[in-house]
DNA sequence: TTGACATGTGACTGAATAGTCACCTATTCT
DNA sequence: AGAATAGGTGACTATTCAGTCACATGTCAA
């Protein structure tokens, strides 16, 4: 009971990991030590959520001399969304989730 | 280090719970018996997968004599999309994805 | 009301996962 | 060359989670 996109998955359960995804929504092109500096956690663990991130296909990398650069890859989201919201349906629910964003605004 | 949708994100991490959003995206207001049928799991298993579903409000129930029906509810989907891409890049990351699904059916 | 059906709860067990550490390689700068 | 910097590996431990079971409640139909 396996499926294709398993990894992307598992990689966006842990809270880490997406909050590494925000930071490179935010600003692409951060090393390992710029993503590190802002988390609780050793290197090793900062490193070790990277890798995952790379293997399901959500982060991208480039090395540069001795620095490894990372790029948010959104296109995994994307056939999340499509697997299950049809072309159909898509207005509609962006529509709800558009006004849900600006509810969270005013509160 | 934990964040509000948490719950959507462990929810999803699951293959059967993705297979069981797969059989409502195709046909709504499925019971727990029939959701059961499909899978080489015990009812409780089903039952307890789809609890998770439902606290992450991915899922919704109505109650109909001694039968529970489910129904998607596709906004936390969305809202995961719409963490990741913006309304300037949704576009063009919109294209890639359909790409891929093209490509994914003709081989 | 009796039996069958559909769903629900709390406790238990085996497997998967997060985070750390000791240790290692490659690149840059003086 | 030598020191500092950036990144990398494999093994270990504590926690978390999937799936099961014994048992229980509510609903329908004859």
């Amino acid at each position: 009971m396996t499926d294709d996109d398993d990894l992307v998955f598992k990689a966006l359960a842990d809270p880490t990991r997406r909050h590494l995804l925000d930071r490179l929504f935010e600003r692409d092109g951060l090393t390992l030590t710029e993503l590190e500096s802002d988390l609780a956690m050793t290197r090793f663990g900062v490193m070790k959520h990277l890798r995952v991130l790379e293997d399901a296909g959500l982060v991208a990398t480039r090395r540069q001399g001795r620095e490894k650069l990372h790029f948010l890859s959104p296109v995994p989201i994307r056939l999340i969304h499509d697997r299950w919201i049809s072309k159909y349906a898509e207005h509609r629910v962006a529509a709800l989730a558009d006004l849900k964003h600006e509810l969270e605004e005013t509160a």
